[in-house]
DNA sequence: CACCCTTTGGGAAACGTTACCCACAGCCCG
DNA sequence: CGGGCTGTGGGTAACGTTTCCCAAAGGGTG
């Protein structure tokens, strides 16, 4: 095996001189299009096997379509993003289109520059994940290429959006530790300023939803937030500033799994238990919330039905770009597990 | 904001047209490349600038380079990968190089696939994440585009390699158990039966290293490797076997974090203690190893140094497709937790 | 001062594919 | 039997960039 052979690579004008014809012949039959015989079909596709011919997609982007799909991902680390991801590739393995995941790293910054070699390498839609940057460029990307946006409320005109009901979860869990008992149940949000992002952004949602909960269960004057970060650390803060109350809460609803990660440590630390002090749920039902020794009560998204909806959506508006724009809203499903239980006496 | 507005795209053929000089000029410019003066370079630029022109990266393909790489990543869920991709996009961030990632889906007719569209899109260079293809798939990629191939033991002329130790992370594990007080220390394996994977895949290595590291210690008559798969069950039901035994073990060292868990849950089953009764061990140092709940002892890979490794060696091999090939061998280090203490007496 | 080399710049032909349009044959219909 | 469809196939000009080459100008050297 040569290091690097320079063999030069078939091209459609090899498979068309082999298989006697044109190249616009070759190229019908490549796109499915119409103007080729089922014989002409065939006798292409025999030259095209026995040459072994695979189209060059820089190629085809120059005047048609790259078959590719970019997904934006800002955190490969959130064990939540692997079930969307199968949705989309498993939506997409029967197509020609390809997926290929960009790093976001959780920036601004990070998530443009994504975008934009996106958009360089002429990719025929966009999926952004929870995308963190401003809505206007959110838009600006949109216009340029056809993109569905992941994770992120409050719809625009340029981009179909596919998110899970972040209140709707939060009312789930305020309204099953209530069920338990339950009454001064507290909340740790990831601080959210902008007002924009307030609106839009996940945890910001989740944080309306609690307090909608706590009201519609004539809770109201038990509303506790403390504004931390998404963070195990964040989490580990945010306990500690609760359990320095007057009164203790019963039950912490962390925004998100990490963060129940740090409650339980800082609840662990102050000599109490979970759940016979204090019940603990976080949200997203992560890999490591199922894990035995954890078994935290969450909320589960139906990470891989956003996928598939996302996918639809992007292919949808592949095949016809001034579709008016579509928004598709899942609900999530509570995990109940053992970090939740009754109150003490 | 027009959906997708159908606006033409600036060319280099307008920068050209804009600073008053030849196409060629520009794409020297762009490249870096010999031949322009420092006043052309600095009016081209600012044309650039003033225009907001991008290359098209396929365009640019077809003649040269298309300043992309792809990572084949067989498994996002896998949560010691997002460090070696941090490492690689790390090195590459001040380059012009954009990193996508392409979802291997854990079998080698995905990783074909995404090999396979890697190379259609003329990607300048390879990086495969503990691909499972057969070597001669590996080499093939190797032999059409320059590659390096992480966490597969074994060297060849075509591409260059970067691995963790295995044999040596076994060690350190089987060492410090030893060094608590342990004899009875047995090991749950990931089976593994195709020759050349058993001396190529990591599991194999850790396994083998087990065994040369318990008859080093003099303990080759308590060597008991029980070979099951690298998933929660497989370590539960290796885990499982090994309670059944007459003699118990009084350490387990799995394979793999994630095979650790199920250890944790078979042995909670079994109304015994860790790390009381039995001392656990991982390996991967993942995430939730490190969560306080679990705190599970395990070896960390130098996952970022191996990236960093893997891009470097990528960009040199890019730079120079004759050079020989390069393996790079790094080394694990230990990360001692509580599910391990000294035996019961 | 003739010659050659170096530096700077550009013209034009690739690269591999698709879109656009035209030609031709056969057929149906009035 | 002429006119207009429909189905089939191909010629050719894009697409946006880089590579290969050549030309001209300037400067050093014998």
């Amino acid at each position: 095996m040569e290091p690097s052979a320079p063999s030069r690579r078939v091209t459609i004008v090899d498979v068309a001189r082999h298989a006697q014809v044109s190249t616009t012949a070759v190229s019908k039959v490549l796109r499915n299009a119409y103007g080729a015989s089922p014989e002409m079909r065939a006798k292409v596709r025999r030259a095209i096997d026995e040459l072994g011919y695979r189209p060059h997609a820089g190629a085809r982007g120059l005047r048609g379509q790259t078959y590719t799909i970019g997904v934006m991902l800002p955190d490969i680390r959130n064990p939540f993003f692997p079930e969307i991801l199968d949705g989309i590739t498993g939506s997409l393995e029967d197509t020609e289109y390809q997926v290929f995941l960009g790093p976001g790293g959780n920036g601004e910054k990070a998530e443009a520059r994504v975008t934009e070699a996106m958009i360089d390498r002429r990719m025929d839609g966009i999926i952004m994940i929870a995308p963190v940057s401003p809505r206007t460029h959110l838009e600006q990307v949109a216009s340029s290429v056809p993109t569905v946006v992941v994770g992120r409320h409050g719809s625009s005109p340029v981009y179909d959006t596919v998110v899970d009901d972040d209140v709707e979860g939060a009312s789930l869990i305020v309204d099953h530790l209530a069920g338990l008992g339950h009454r001064r149940i507290a909340h740790i949000e990831h601080r959210e300023t902008d007002p924009t992002r307030r609106a839009e952004m996940p945890n910001a949602r989740r944080a309306d939803g609690y307090r909608q909960a706590m009201r519609a269960l004539g809770l109201a004057e038990s509303i506790d937030v403390v504004s931390t970060s998404y963070t195990q650390e964040g989490g580990y803060k945010g306990a500690k500033e609760l359990l320095a109350r007057p009164r203790l809460p019963t039950a912490v609803f962390a925004g998100a799994d990490i963060v129940a990660m740090g409650v339980l440590e800082a609840v662990a630390e102050a000599g109490l238990s979970v759940p016979g002090d204090i019940s603990v749920a976080g949200y997203d039902n992560t890999t490591f919330a199922a894990l035995g020794p954890i078994s935290l009560t969450s909320v589960d998204q139906a990470g891989h039905e956003i996928g598939r909806n996302a996918a639809r959506l992007l292919l949808e508006r592949i095949a016809d770009r001034r579709r008016p724009s579509v928004q598709v809203r899942l609900s999530p499903t509570l995990v109940p597990r053992r970090t939740t239980a009754r109150p003490p006496e």
